[in-house]
DNA sequence: TCCATTTGAGACATTGATGTCACAAATATG
DNA sequence: CATATTTGTGACATCAATGTCTCAAATGGA
C-alpha cells in the first residue's frame, strides 16, 4: 500500500462515499463538483482521497459489490429452501437497490468490480438451478433469462418502496411471487 | 420553422439516428466525435444538422417514443383479448428494445419526450386494468409494480434476442408466461 | 489547552469536448 | 455534362471539468 500524506476521517469517508451513490445513480455524469457539493465536502478533499474520477467511480463500485455480496452471504442459511433462499436473496439485497443500479449503470471497466458482480452472477445462477431442481422454475426456461429477471425484480422492488407504494416486506413477497407465480 | 442553410440527405439522417441511437446507448457519455465517427459522417455534418449535443440526444429521443407509440398503435386490433394485446404489444416493441433502454437511460428533459412517454405509461396503464379485469393479473397486485414488470420484460426480451439465446417468438412467448404465470 | 493533522477555499494549468468556419471534394439533379 | 448543394477536412476559439497546489481555519486527540 501507498503511504497516505492524508489520512481520511471516518465521517468524511462515508458522506462521499453515500453522496457519491446518491449523485451518480441519477447522473452518470454527473462532475466531481457535484458529489463534493452534495457531500457537503471541499471539491480538493474529494480529489485528496480519490485521486481521479475513475479512481472514485471504481471506489464506489468495489464498495457496492461488497456490500451486496456481504449482505447475501450474511443471509444464506443451510438447509432452506430454495424458495427460501431467494425470498431471503430479495430481503437482503432489496434495500442495497440504489448500489445495485449504481453497478449497472456505471459500466465497471475495474476488474475487481467486474469480478465481485461475476460472483454474484455465479450465485445466482446456482440459485436458479436450485429453484429448476425443486420445481419452482420451470426446466424449459433457459437460465439466464430467470437470473436476469430475477436481478430486474430487485430493482423494480426497490423502486417500489423509493415511491412508497409497498413496505419493504410486500416488495419482497411480490418479488418472490412475481417470479415463480406470475402476477396471475 | 427556421429556413436551414443545408437540407439533409436522408441517408445521412438515417445513418446519424442509428448510430446515435446505438453508440449513445452503449455509453450515455459518448462524444460528437463517436457518434459521427460511428456513422460514418463528418464532424461539421452532425453539428451542421444538430446544432448542439442536447439537440441530438431529443431528436433521438423523439424518434424513439415516436417509433414505438407507432409500433403500439399498428398493432392493436380492436375485439382481441387482453392477453392478446399484450401480446402484440410485446411482438411490436420487443425489436425496438434498443430504442425503448435509450429513453430509459438518457433521462428526457424534452418535453414533447415527457409527453411521448406519458402517452405510453398511460397506454400500459389502461392495458393492465383490461388484465386485473380479464383476470389475468390479481386485483391485489399494484398497478405500477405490473407496468413496471412490463417495461422491464421488453429490455428482457430483447436482451435475450441480441445476446442470441431466445428467437423474436420464443423471448414474446416467454414474456407473456413470465408476467401471468410467472417462471414455474 | 496545545499540537498535529485534516479540511476548505481559491488560484492555477491542463485537457478534452463543443461549436463555428472556410474551402475543397463529392454527390445529386437537371 | 453542367451546376447547385451537401459533405468532409482541418483549423480555430471557447468553455467546462479535471487535477494540483498553497495556506488559513477547523477539528480531534493527548
Amino acid at each position: 500500500m501507498s503511504a497516505r500524506r492524508h489520512v481520511i476521517r471516518p465521517a468524511t469517508l462515508e458522506a462521499i462515499v453515500e453522496a457519491a451513490i446518491r449523485v451518480l445513480n441519477a447522473n452518470a455524469g454527473a462532475t466531481m463538483s457535484e458529489v463534493a457539493a452534495q457531500a457537503g465536502v471541499g471539491r480538493a478533499t474529494l480529489h485528496r482521497h480519490f485521486h481521479t474520477r475513475d479512481e472514485l467511480v471504481s471506489a464506489i463500485g468495489i464498495r457496492c459489490i461488497e456490500d451486496m455480496n456481504a449482505a447475501v452471504r450474511a443471509e444464506a442459511t443451510a438447509g432452506q429452501s430454495a424458495v427460501d433462499r431467494l425470498r431471503s436473496m430479495f430481503r437482503a439485497v432489496i434495500p442495497l437497490g440504489d448500489r445495485y443500479s449504481f453497478l449497472g449503470t456505471n459500466c465497471t471497466a475495474d476488474p475487481r468490480v467486474r469480478e465481485g458482480y461475476g460472483m454474484q452472477l455465479q450465485w445466482v445462477m446456482a440459485l436458479v438451478e436450485d429453484l429448476k431442481e425443486q420445481g419452482d422454475v420451470g426446466r424449459d426456461v433457459p437460465s439466464p433469462w430467470a437470473a436476469a429477471q430475477i436481478d430486474q425484480l430487485v430493482w423494480t422492488a426497490w423502486n417500489a418502496i423509493a415511491e412508497g407504494y409497498l413496505s419493504a416486506d410486500e416488495a419482497t413477497e411480490l418479488a418472490v411471487r412475481t417470479l415463480t407465480e406470475g402476477l396471475r
